[in-house]
DNA sequence: ACTGGCACCTGGGCGC
DNA sequence: TGCGCCCAGGTGCCAG
């Protein structure tokens, strides 16, 4: 479901409901997740407060005084705050109840997501090897070139590479290249300079502008807090093949790169 | 070192 | 109404 705009949009929901909270205990009605949920978690995390509430990459980050919970939302899963009684629903298979008489809920259908324990999270094998958060200093054209040089693969599955970039996701990534004018099929190394610059600068400035609008509904999406994003309204290519370009009324195609389906218009991208 | 393909899951929508 | 098929926001791992 959610890639970066989304879990920075939960990330904000839930900080403020969470902070400073004890965890008075945590259920787990489902461990089976994409890695199953450490047996000794809620023995581990029982009475720990919550002290901050991060985000790197996709992963959302909740540091306690007893070590941080890393939790990734996968393709459906979501986080939102419920009452610590009202009874949860098919695939809610986490509640961290705190102390507020409130409850953190994992929700994910698909359970493609997880829950991990770890005291050095930016040390864990998951996290280690993530390239550049895409809004920050460290991530640029100049290194998008540098890092693509003899690369073969088509610039689209390059910028979803989390060892590249991360936090560009199937939405973000044909959105950015529309804006750039990049066709997405490209090969990677034979993108120039020129293009990675204004590349870099498009996804910084789709990402942003998706985490201003609180992330992207499709489906059931919504933030911590409840509400529906509402980027979809902004989107020019995602999930309008056949249909008419915003910009220029060419008929949008579809391809698929490394497994993902991909629109983009034939006229805006070259 | 790279690349493409598969895997993990459930649910919604479609054609027949 | 039911069944089979395809599709879906992610990403680790495998063989070649």
């Amino acid at each position: 479901m959610p890639e970066l705009p989304e879990v920075e949009t939960v990330r904000r929901g839930i900080e403020p409901h969470v902070l400073g909270c004890q965890i008075v205990h945590i259920v787990v009605r489902e461990s089976r997740l994409r890695w199953p949920v450490p047996e000794e978690l809620p023995e581990r995390m029982r009475g720990a407060t919550l002290v901050a509430v991060r985000r790197r990459a996709k992963y959302l980050l909740l540091e306690t005084d007893r070590g941080c919970l890393i939790v990734h939302l996968g393709m459906s899963g979501s986080l939102r705050m419920v009452a610590a009684d009202s009874a949860p629903l098919q695939h809610d298979h986490v509640d961290l109840v705190l102390d507020s008489g409130m409850a953190l809920r994992f929700h994910d259908p698909r359970r493609f997501g997880c829950m991990l324990f770890s005291v050095a999270p930016l040390e864990h094998p998951l996290l280690g090897r993530l390239g550049p958060e895409p809004l920050s200093d460290d991530f640029d054209g100049e290194r998008l070139y540098r890092l693509s040089r003899g690369r073969s693969t088509p610039v689209k599955s390059f910028i979803m590479d989390g060892q590249v970039v991360v936090g560009v996701g199937n939405i973000y990534a044909a959105e950015a290249l529309f804006a750039a004018g990049v066709r997405p099929a490209t090969r990677a190394g034979a993108v120039s300079l020129t293009c990675y610059k204004r590349l870099a600068a498009e996804i910084r400035r789709v990402l942003a502008q998706a985490i201003t609008q609180g992330g992207t509904t499709l489906r059931d999406f919504v933030g911590g807090d409840g509400r529906p994003g509402y980027f979809q309204q902004k989107l020019f290519v995602y999930g309008r093949d056949g249909l008419p370009c915003r910009v220029c009324g060419t008929t949008l195609r579809r391809l698929k790169l490394g497994q993902r389906t991909t629109v983009w218009c034939p006229q805006c991208q070259k």
